[in-house]
DNA sequence: GTCTATAGCTAGATAGAC
DNA sequence: GTCTATCTAGCTATAGAC
């Protein structure tokens, strides 16, 4: 015991937790210390930068998340339905089935909407340019694809939204069996 | 000049947009009496409870406009059709043409979350039920119109979300537009 | 790499004069 | 009803021992 190096992934795991249920700004470098289970000095000694730098860093994870589970498998050779169904299973699970916010929209308000901007931006750009490709792949018209595509992403975080509040997960399930309708002509 | 009292209305228009643009736990107190041109002190004085009364009085507001704007309007004996395009003009002005946030949308999440699921929660079944009005007086069948009021919300919600953090406020109005399209059969 | 201890500041909140 | 002045608690951030 004492100096023994909690795992990367595990205090990445517990910033993303923390960010993405109270926000940036709801976020204290005491409650982040307590849910790593590292010390303040400690996560001063791995993000320099702060709360700020530790943002980032989980940015950078989530589009890490975002490469090899949605953008990869969308531009896979398998069946097109196939690989709308595995995403979408996939994005149930990211949210818990509803019951978990988007860290996007978490880091998206207050102090961190002019910080982050950018880089939730590209990620968004991402999952447009991805799901447009599918829907291309399924036969639609491309300027209907990019249509498809960016109604997927709104119906998504406003369904979150919605079941968040109304705590009713079940919200998100009835928007991603309509987007699933909506792909598969 | 010293004691002369501001005007209700204004102090709630300037807690409405901080409340909006930075969110609940983005807001201080010295942030709030600067927007309202108030003193701390006095703040406390018209809200005892402090930041989470000025949220509340904000919300009542909000539950305010959206009883006179969009719940009576939808409602009332003008063609169906008028009706919609009132309605989604307002809240196309609302929002200042995708340009601003939700309010409902910044008192969801960190602290804010618990404090006002309830009242929040209640301002979405307005709308749901008063959408649902609409779409039953449009020729939709029941099961349809509930599921489209939903639907409405989610739309307005996500490209909200989308048009603010890809800083396309055109977004907003597309999904508007897409949303009279469903109505309109 | 982790810790204890602490500096310096700003938060929310109150007391009391006018 | 508004103000100045102030309190305490919590915040971000750093110094330095192990």
């Amino acid at each position: 015991m004492g100096s023994l190096k909690v795992e990367d992934d595990i205090v990445m795991e517990k910033l993303f937790e923390i960010f993405r249920s109270v926000g940036y700004d709801g976020a204290s470098m005491s409650g982040l210390a307590a849910a790593t289970g590292l010390k303040k000095a400690s996560l001063y000694h791995r993000f320099p930068g702060g709360k700020e730098e530790m943002a980032h860093a989980v940015l950078d994870y989530i589009a890490a998340w975002n490469q090899s589970k949605i953008v990869e498998v969308l531009l896979s050779s398998k069946p097109a339905a196939k690989r709308l169904n595995v995403v979408l299973d996939s994005i149930n699970e990211l949210y818990d089935g509803g019951r978990l916010a988007c860290i996007l929209r978490a880091l998206s308000h207050g102090t961190a909407a002019e910080l982050f901007r950018n880089e939730i931006a590209t990620i968004f750009q991402t999952w447009v340019a991805a799901f447009t490709y599918l829907a291309n792949d399924l036969g639609h018209k491309p300027e209907i694809s990019e249509r498809l595509a960016e109604s997927t992403i709104i119906r998504i975080q406003g369904s979150l939204i919605l079941a968040q509040t109304m705590q009713q997960p079940g919200i998100l399930q009835s928007a991603l069996n309509d987007i699933k309708t909506d792909f598969l002509i």
